[in-house]
DNA sequence: CGCCAGGTTGATTTCGCTCAAGCAATGTGG
DNA sequence: CCACATTGCTTGAGCGAAATCAACCTGGCG
């Protein structure tokens, strides 16, 4: 399903709605101008990869629209989502920064479009633009924060904790419709991919959707999500185990 | 055991034998003498607290000699060893740079001195001149990737191939007397410290230690472990099931 | 129509946690 | 100096959560 190459559109920096969210926002007119010209904008589809784990790092990509899964893929083939990407975000800074080759894949998960920027161009920006460099290490540090907080939970907390907090998380994003404690979601995800996300098989996704709909916390019907209370997810959650 | 401050000392960051390994190493003469005059250098001794999680962070820790433990603690009392910090390391810049409270604490496992640098001299070094953000920028993406890996390997590893992962990470530092394939090594860590490390319980580290000793793996007393063929270890972390 | 990927469900197993006891080394106060 | 807590480590018994293996059931889609 990959590799079917999409057409090239044109796009530009200057009005770039995504870019107010974006590292990029601190540059100035000379520099964006370098950037809009540097870029090369595509749209992608859902199932495309923009890059490989493994593969060399060719530069940075933005996203402009769409949404992208961050997975990795181990020696024996589990495959975990590490995150979802959104437009404003900007991949494979961390291949380049350092020089080596992506250690994870950037693959499609809602069509869109990317902007692909080559090293040569980022580098001398950086190299030339200090807070340019303070955006990315904000980022970096907020992105460290999180891994390690999955880690802890994924040693500490159950398959249910750790369900509910992704739910959680998701809210914050996907929420089409919130009444005092009652929310209703449109997941982004497939079954599989939510398993993904907590690093657990598909049976035990199905299982633990499974218990919350018999303990009442939520109803899934396809990829909408309806939760009466959002506190009983937040019960699940923290409270491990209330004695 | 905490908490009983230890007598401040003389140090200069010029003759500092671990500034080479340092993000500091990119400072002039100008900066290295602001630097000097404004950190406190200190003696640290096993089991003080360099800062706590949810201290507010007053500025960064650059060790000069011993070691450091980075551990994080959740809700329910569950504490984990998120890593080691060594000569050279710098603590405490992450929280800085989100400019909000440590959400790790720092304790002392080896006896050493450590030097620290308030808020505001990082701020400015850091605002004036840009190498050093780059070097806490790449500094940040390699304690991310290493994050992610952690977690992945929790998901997807049994405690034993992980127990297998820390023995040859820790061998890099520790093997203290290497014979084509045989290894020995000096532990830094307590049993609970190695579990915490992993994210297991005490009582599992030592089941596990008892696995390796029976099946010839390696061979522990006290902190020391000897290992007849470090390929055994390497087998047991990726080969994870061969049939 | 057959095929297949995604999802659900059931039966079984296994790995690691919990709870509990015991033990050695160390410390501590009378 | 001994009686005693205390702390770190080990071991056992049992349990429970999640993985595994396997069947089956959809709904597209050629």
């Amino acid at each position: 399903m990959a590799g079917r190459s999409s057409p090239p559109i044109l796009t530009d920096c200057f009005s770039c709605q995504a870019r107010q969210r974006t590292e990029w926002c601190v540059l100035n007119e000379d520099d964006l101008k370098r950037i809009n010209d540097a870029k090369k904008s595509r749209q992608c589809l859902p199932g495309e990869v923009l890059y490989h784990q493994g593969d060399a790092c060719r530069g940075i990509v933005c996203i402009e629209s769409g949404m992208i899964g961050i997975r990795k893929i181990d020696a024996d083939g589990n495959s975990v989502l590490l995150g979802l990407a959104y437009p404003g975000d900007t991949l494979g800074y961390r291949a380049l920064l350092m020089a080596q080759d992506h250690e994870v894949s950037a693959e499609v998960l809602k069509k869109g479009s990317v902007c692909l920027i080559g090293e040569a161009t980022v580098r001398s920006l950086l190299d030339h633009n200090p807070s340019l460099g303070h955006r990315f290490l904000w980022r970096a540090v907020k992105d460290l924060g999180e891994a390690e907080n999955k880690f802890l939970e994924s040693v500490t907390l159950t398959v249910r904790a750790r369900f509910a907090h992704l739910l959680l998380i998701l809210k914050d994003r996907y929420a089409t419709d919130v009444e005092d404690g009652a929310i209703s979601l449109e997941l982004p995800l497939s079954r599989q991919d939510l398993a993904a996300m907590i690093g657990i098989r598909p049976e035990t996704m199905s299982r633990t959707i499974r218990q919350f709909e018999d303990d009442g916390i939520a109803h899934f019907s396809g990829r909408t999500v309806h939760v009466p209370r959002i506190a009983s997810l937040l019960d699940e959650f923290e409270h491990e185990d209330y004695l």
